[in-house]
DNA sequence: ACCAATTGAGGACATATGTCCTTTCTAAAC
DNA sequence: GTTTAGAAAGGACATATGTCCTCAATTGGT
């Protein structure tokens, strides 16, 4: 992690619509910009936060550990996202670890600052709750989803939202297959269960198997089994 | 459905500590108190909401129909819970189908009203926000749970939050077999299943089977099976 | 008390999914 | 080019869970 002192930059991401008019002025001089490189930890499970953070540029996995040493990951997030907001509210520790999964610049607000300048500010709960409601319908809808339909189905689905993101440039209707892995666990699958379900997909002609990728080669099939589309 | 027009219950619920000082003075004149029956719908999946409902007493059951026609349960609710936030914030159709479970008394609030005078009271906006991140907790929890342990660990669990409930006289170290269809679909599992589970829970002695109910013989084993208890 | 209708329990089987291990492939090191 | 470590894919088997059906138990009606 590396603080980006670049007032600019900071000012630049503060002007994004969905941010604009949510911050008290009495806060802004508290904020910080910083960023981090694939693969490192924004924070971890278990400790006692200090500070929200404002996705505002790349990509995160919030996975969290369970007491038998697996892992299970949760979601992507992508800007604007909040971190940390549940555990301000509730006064918790943290709950999940979040990493980067490619370059990330987050702006940060020291949970002290928020505490005595937006405890009463509207426009900033108003945002809170309109980022916690969204992850919570998110939440939902996965679970449903989860609990409803075979991993045939949430791979379908997967494809289709995750290959398919315009904001993600490593795919384009592609999977890497090193990220096959992080792709089954995010389903709540086995990996090798997925390679089973996607050498079924082969048979059918929807995906294809190449060199170090999984190409999607029926769009309209995948969306047919998938019945609705949650990753997103 | 039945108007409970009595000021002096009202004023006694508005007393309770959660929700004291939550609500602005000029939207007191705009509620109202509702009475449903056990059975009774509160609203339905795909209605659009036009209150925000505070459940004060009872019980209720929180499901959600899918498009195949099947029944999820998702949750049951006591007091202090909110009905329709969600929906309030998003500005969405109801997503989940709400039925009173045991007599139930819930204050309305016209959506009209809350806008006028609740969009910018800080009091209100926090109490919303400690209500969702707490939704958004357990059901982020549950969602681990059902993906993280078999069934035979969420009876467990289910067991030992659902029996041992102070609010619910109807148990006590009991299940009665007309909930246990109920109590299947909430863990996420058939009817089939659970009986199967339940047998074998039997065979160790930590459950015994009697006419009409399930008995729980040894909380302390159950205790050892449900390794987190997220049903509460 | 007898019967029909309903409900709960359990059997048999199919399917979905997980675990462990082996095989195959790839790429870097020598 | 050969070797070798590591990733990726797949085989074999075990387990968890679902579906469908049957049988037993219960209840209400006559």
């Amino acid at each position: 992690m590396k603080e980006i002192a670049d007032a600019m930059l900071l000012q630049q991401y503060l002007a994004m619509p969905q941010l604009e008019t949510v911050l008290p002025e009495a806060l802004l001089p508290h904020l910080s910009l910083y960023g981090y490189e694939p693969g490192e930890f924004v924070c971890s499970q278990g400790e006692t936060p200090q500070q929200l953070y404002v996705l505002v540029k790349g990509k995160l996995k919030i996975y969290t550990n369970t007491a038998e040493g697996r892992a299970i990951i949760l979601s992507f997030k992508t800007p604007i996202e909040v971190i940390g907001d549940i555990e301000y509210i509730r006064g918790t520790d943290i709950h999940n670890t979040v990493e980067a999964v490619t370059p990330v610049h987050m702006i940060v607000i020291p949970y002290k600052w928020l505490r005595k300048y937006g405890k009463d500010h509207a426009p900033l709960l108003q945002f809170l709750l309109e980022i916690i409601t969204r992850k919570f319908t998110i939440k939902s809808n996965a679970f449903s989803f989860n609990l409803l339909y075979p991993v045939e189905v949430r791979l379908a689905s997967y494809m289709l939202s995750v290959c398919f993101d315009e904001s993600d440039t490593r795919f384009h209707g592609k999977l890497r297959t090193d990220q096959l892995k992080d792709a089954a666990n995010l389903i709540g699958t086995s990996y090798r269960h997925m390679n089973r379900i996607i050498q079924q997909f082969c048979a059918e002609g929807l995906l294809e198997r190449r060199k170090g990728v999984i190409v999607v080669k029926d769009k309209e099939g995948l969306r047919k089994r998938a019945s609705e589309n949650i990753y997103e």
